[in-house]
DNA sequence: CCGCTTATTAGACGCTTGCCTTATAAGCGC
DNA sequence: GCGCTTATAAGGCAAGCGTCTAATAAGCGG
C-alpha cells in the first residue's frame, strides 16, 4: 500500500497540450456532454470533468461556457457540411446516386451516432431563443439546402414535376422528419430504412 | 405615500384555489417556461415565480420539478391528440378535407404558437435520455400515427401507390420536418405554406 | 361564529454553478 | 541547462437550485 504522502498530493498530471488540441478536446467533450446529458446537464464544469482538465481551463480558452457551446455548434455545422459535400459531389454526374450518398452520410454514425445526435436537438433549442445561435443555424440550413438543390437540379426534368421550391422544401422536410424519427428510436426506424425512405421520396417527388 | 408598516409586510395575497386549478396553473406555467427559457432556464423556482406562487408550493402538488415536467408532457400530448381528432374526424367522409383540417390543427397557435412550440423540443430531448419520457413519447407517436393512418386509409386506392407503411412514414416525416422548419423560423416558412406543402405531399404520396 | 383541515408561505441547509484571482510548473528559446 | 512564457490547477466567492421543515391563515363544516 502506498504511503499517504504519495496518495494525497496525487501527481496532478498536467501534461501540456497545444492550444489547438486543447480547444478541440473541449469542443469534443461538449458534444459528448450535450448528447449524453442534454442542455441541463451540460455545465462548464461537467465539460471540463469529461475532458479531464480543471474547470479553470475553460475560461482560459473560451470567454464562458455559452461561448464554447456556440463555437462547438459552428464547428459541428462546418464539419458536417464539408463531409456531406465530400460524400455526394463526386457522384454529381449520377444525381440519384449522389443523393443516395448524401442520405447515407446524413444518417451515418458521424452525425447521427449515439454520441452526437442528441447535441443537435439542444442546438435547435438554442437557435430559437438566442440570436447568435440562430445565425449559425440559418447559415447551416441555407448551405445544406443549396447543396441539396444542386444535386436535385441534375435530375432529368419531368413534365408533371412540382415547382422546384416545393419539391426541395418537401425533400428537406422528409430528411429532417426522418432524422427526428431516428433520433427518437433507432430501433423503430433503423438508418437503412431512413435512407430507403429518402430514396423513395426522391422518386416520388421528382418522378419515377 | 403609504406607511412603511403597510409596505413591508406586503399582504401576501394567498388566495386559496382548488387543487385542480393550482395544478393546472403550474402545468401551464411549465409550458410557458419551457417555451421561453428552454430546458436550462426551466427550474422549479422559475416555474413557481411565473405561476405567481411561492416555490414551496411545487412540492405540495408534485414530487419534484422533474415530475411536474413529465406530467406536463403527458397532458400536452393528451390535449393535442384530442384536438387533432376533434378537428379531423368530423370530416372523415372527405379524406382530403379531413387531412387538411388535421394539418391546420397541427400548425395552429394552440400547438405551434410562440408560447408552446419550444416546449416540444425540450420534451423530445428528454425522451432520448429518460425512460419515463420515452414511454409518453412513444405512446403519443403511435396514437398520432394511427389517427393519420385512419384518415389516409379513406383515400381512394391507386394502382401506383407506395406501400402503405412507407407512405405513412413519409407523410409523418414531412409533418415533423415542416414543423421543425416552422419552429426555426415562422418568417421563412409561414404556417400557411406548411399546410400547403402538407397538402401537396398528400397528393404526391397518395396520387393526384 | 368557532375550529379543523390543508393550501400556502417563508426560511434554512447543502450543493453546484459561473466567475475570478492566485499559484504552479511544463516546455520552449537561448 | 536556465529562464521566460503561458498552459494548467486550485481555491474563494456570490448566486441559484432542490429539498425539507415549520409557521400561518383561508375557508369549509358545524
Amino acid at each position: 500500500m502506498a504511503s499517504i504522502a504519495t496518495d494525497l498530493p496525487a501527481p496532478p498530471r498536467r501534461r501540456r497540450a497545444s492550444p489547438l488540441v486543447r480547444r478541440a478536446d473541449l469542443v469534443a467533450a461538449t458534444v459528448s456532454c450535450l448528447a449524453r446529458l442534454g442542455a441541463k446537464g451540460t455545465t462548464g464544469r461537467e465539460i471540463c470533468r469529461q475532458a479531464g482538465v480543471s474547470h479553470g481551463l475553460l475560461r482560459h480558452y473560451f470567454r464562458n461556457p455559452d461561448n464554447l457551446l456556440l463555437e462547438t455548434y459552428e464547428q459541428l455545422c462546418e464539419d458536417m457540411l464539408a463531409q456531406l459535400e465530400a460524400a455526394a459531389l463526386p457522384y454529381a454526374a449520377d444525381p440519384r446516386e449522389a443523393l443516395h450518398r448524401y442520405f447515407v452520410a446524413v444518417f451515418s454514425d458521424d452525425w447521427a451516432g449515439p454520441d452526437i445526435i442528441g447535441a443537435w436537438m439542444v442546438f435547435w433549442q438554442q437557435a430559437r431563443s438566442r440570436a447568435d445561435f440562430a445565425v449559425v443555424s440559418d447559415s447551416f440550413n441555407m448551405r445544406q439546402r443549396a447543396l441539396l438543390e444542386r444535386l436535385v437540379a441534375a435530375l432529368p426534368a419531368r413534365a408533371d414535376a412540382l415547382p422546384m421550391a416545393d419539391a426541395i422544401a418537401l425533400l428537406s422536410a422528409v430528411l429532417d422528419g426522418l432524422w427526428i424519427e431516428y433520433y427518437l428510436s433507432d430501433q423503430r426506424t433503423p438508418r437503412e430504412r431512413c435512407v430507403a425512405l429518402c430514396d423513395a421520396a426522391v422518386r416520388r417527388l421528382f418522378g419515377a
